[in-house]
DNA sequence: GAATGTGAAGGTTTTCACAGCA
DNA sequence: TGCTGTGAAAACCTTCACATTC
C-alpha cells in the first residue's frame, strides 16, 4: 500500500468523531459531501481519503455511517488495546491520568513513573507510582508499548533514551524539547509553545 | 507578502527554540546547515523559510544567532503581550494556569471563567474565577485577544459562539470536539484524541 | 572558500472533472 | 438523477543547484 499522508490520517480522526456523533444521531448514510462541510473539507479530499483504504460507499447514495466508522476504527488501530506507561506525574501528566479520552481509545495506563520520592510507592487515581530509575526493568516485564513523557524538559531526552532502550518504539512526548530518536520510533510532541507561537503569530498579522 | 505556510510557521518555531539554546551557549553565528541539522531539516528549507521573511543572514559566514532570534521572535509576535481569558478550570485548564511557557509567550491570562458555583468567586492561583454568564460582558471590558477553551467537549460550541459573539477573533481549544467558527476567527485546537489516533495508527500499522 | 538567497525542478497533496454505478 | 471512485490537472511545498556576496 502507497504511503499515507499525515494529513489523510488526521482528517481520518477528524471523520471518526464526526460519525460517532452522527451515529448517535441515527444517521445512517451520509455523502462525502456533508462528511466534508462539517470539518471545512472539501468532497473529494473526502473521498480521496477514503479510497485509499478500499471503496466503502454506495454511488448515488453516500456511505454507511457505522459500518464507515468501524472500518475507519480499524484503520487508526481503535479496536486493540495499547500498554502505555507515563514517566512524569506533575500537572500534565496529572491530568493525563484522569483522561477518558485515552481509554476510550484503548491506551491503558499500566504503569506511571516518577524520580519524586514523596509519589514513589503511592497509589495515583488507582496506579502504583513506580521509581523512574526501574525503568528499563519494568517497561520490559509489563510489555509496555507506548510511553507518555510528562517530565520537566531537561529530563525529556535522557527518559526518551532509555525507554528507547527499552525497546519501545511509540513516544508520545509533552515536554517543549527537541527530542531526538532513532529512524525506526515513532515520536509525537504535543508541543503547546509551538501552538501558542501559531496563535501569536495570527494575532500579530490578524488584518483589522 | 505572500502567503505563509503553516508548517513554515512550525519550523520557525523550532528554529526559535534551537536559537535560544545557542545564544545560551554564547554561540553567535550559525549557518542554515547546522541550523537545519539540530531539527532533521535540510539546510535550503532553512533558508527558504527564512527568505519569506527577508535576508537575515550573511554569506560565507551564516547567521548571527541573537539577531535572529529576534527577528523570529517579532516574525511570530513574541515580542507583544495577548489579553487572555481561560474557560472552564478543570483538569486541563488547571493545569494550563501553572504552565510557564504561556507567560512566557506573552499571553497573560487575565480572567478564568467557570459555571460550577463552588469555584466561582474564589481565586485560582492569583486570579478570581468569574461566572461564564457573565462571559460577554467581562471578554469586551477587559479587552480579551484570545480565548482558551477548556470546557466539556458538550458545552465547547456554545461558549465558542459567545466567545466569537464577543468579538473575540482567537481561540484555542482543549475540547475534542469539531467546533464550527467564522472564516475571520483562527481557531486552533490541541486535539489529544488526534495526537493518540496518530500513534494508535503507528502502533497499529508498525512493521515488526 | 564558504555560505546565503533564489529561480527552477522535483515531489507531494489537493482539487477538478467525469466515467461508472445504484 | 445523485453520488462515488479515480485519473489528470492544479496548487502547494521541498529540494536542487548555482550565481552572488562576504
Amino acid at each position: 500500500m502507497r504511503r499515507i499522508s499525515e494529513s489523510t490520517i488526521s482528517r481520518l480522526s477528524l471523520y471518526y468523531r464526526t460519525l460517532e456523533t452522527l451515529q448517535r444521531e441515527n444517521v445512517t448514510t451520509i455523502s462525502s459531501g456533508e462528511l466534508a462541510r462539517s470539518n471545512k473539507f472539501t468532497p473529494a479530499q473526502v473521498r480521496k481519503d477514503l479510497s485509499f483504504f478500499g471503496s466503502f460507499g454506495t454511488r448515488g447514495l453516500g456511505y454507511p455511517v457505522s459500518e464507515l466508522k468501524d472500518k475507519i476504527a480499524s484503520i487508526l488501530g481503535l479496536c486493540k488495546t495499547w500498554n502505555v506507561a507515563l514517566v512524569g506525574v506533575g500537572n500534565v501528566g496529572s491530568a493525563l491520568v484522569s483522561y477518558k479520552e485515552f481509554q476510550r481509545q484503548g491506551f491503558i495506563i499500566k504503569k506511571i513513573f516518577d524520580n519524586d520520592l514523596r509519589k514513589i510507592g503511592k497509589n495515583h487515581k488507582g496506579i502504583l507510582v513506580s521509581d523512574v530509575k526501574n525503568l528499563n526493568m519494568e517497561l520490559k516485564e509489563n510489555k509496555i508499548e507506548m510511553v507518555i513523557i510528562a517530565v520537566p524538559s531537561s529530563e525529556a531526552q535522557k527518559v526518551v533514551d532509555e525507554v528507547v532502550g527499552a525497546g519501545v518504539r511509540t513516544i508520545l512526548n509533552f515536554a517543549t524539547t527537541n527530542l531526538k530518536v532513532p529512524e525506526n520510533v515513532v515520536l509525537r510532541s504535543v508541543n503547546m509553545a509551538m501552538e501558542l507561537e501559531h496563535l501569536s503569530y495570527a494575532l500579530a498579522n490578524q488584518k483589522r
